[in-house]
DNA sequence: CATTTTGTTCAAGTTTTTATGAACAAGCTA
DNA sequence: TAGCTTGTTCATAAAAACTTGAACAAAATG
């Protein structure tokens, strides 16, 4: 099952560790400790510390109080939409917001081009960015509606929802 | 503005060069030749034939005829819901798919556990998976639909379609 | 048919990313 | 405070991904 979990780690860019310690959480019946995560997957300290790092900035994974015990312990974030929120926060809006300002910079650019015919084709190209760049920020409230339960489609879907 | 590209190729995984060699196509005013990408991109030969490669693959360039001339030229795919539908049916599907595959594996395996204890998370674990792909699958229509110019949302939206 | 042009393939080299583990901090415990 | 326990950092090692270029195929040209 971990393998699963790898292989979508893949899929969004990140590294295998991060998604065997997320893997082993989502599979385990408790919470686990940090050196419970080293040996069972028999990989170093330094990436179960570096993995639990990264995955507790998306919000995937949560520190669990375990009374009578010193040690960390960490428990799965179930919800499909918390995850992807928290995704989207971390990984895509940073590169949506920097492409913003890049294109900006281009617009100045373009205008300094002397040639018209160049300068015309330029700005409509970069209107199709813009237009791309709009489109985008309009589907992530989108894709967090459909994830949260609400059936965009009324009347297409008769799902239940169990984990929220 | 080709660095727009390379970043945006690095986000969904691809390598900087296929990034290069898109831009470079979106930027230019007329059909670009196999050559002349590798002489005003200074990359290999190999690079430029590779990308090209992926990029017909995905649906983001087109061959286009030049009269008078043996060899291929290329233009860019500039609607942004082909670009999407290129991406998801090349890359995402087939993940989604061995994924389902993979879970039937899973439940196989898990009708075999003895335990009925751990019998029962395993199983509670695995419907939380499926349900996460099937969410997934609804997604992607709804995806489609935003970028196909339908606002999803009635009287929200006053967007012009330009480019389809 | 030999030659040239055009593009592909793939083994080897380079660069980038990821993992390791020893040294180090922080905070209990006694 | 000395001595544990727990977790982080970071230089280095290992692995993976990307690029290169030379050899090769395919097809047009003369």
């Amino acid at each position: 099952m971990i393998d699963v979990f790898v292989r979508a780690a893949g899929l969004i860019g990140l590294p295998r560790s991060i998604g065997e310690i997320y893997g082993l959480l989502f599979c385990a019946k408790t919470a686990l400790s940090f050196d419970e995560l080293v040996e069972r997957l028999q990989i170093s300290k330094g990436s179960v510390s570096q993995g639990l790092k990264v995955l507790r900035q998306l919000g995937a994974v949560k520190l669990h109080y375990v009374p009578g015990s010193r040690r960390d312990h960490y428990l799965p974030e179930l919800s499909m939409k918390r995850l992807v929120r928290g995704f989207i926060k971390d990984q895509f809006e940073p590169h949506l917001s920097s492409g913003s300002q890049r294109l900006q910079g281009l617009d100045a650019l373009i205008q300094a081009e002397p040639d018209a015919e160049l300068r015309t084709h330029a700005m409509g190209r970069l209107n199709t960015l813009l237009t791309w760049q709009q489109r985008t920020r309009k589907l992530i409230p989108v894709v967090m509606a459909v994830l949260g339960g609400t059936p965009f489609a009324p009347g297409e879907s008769s799902e239940e929802e169990t984990v929220v």
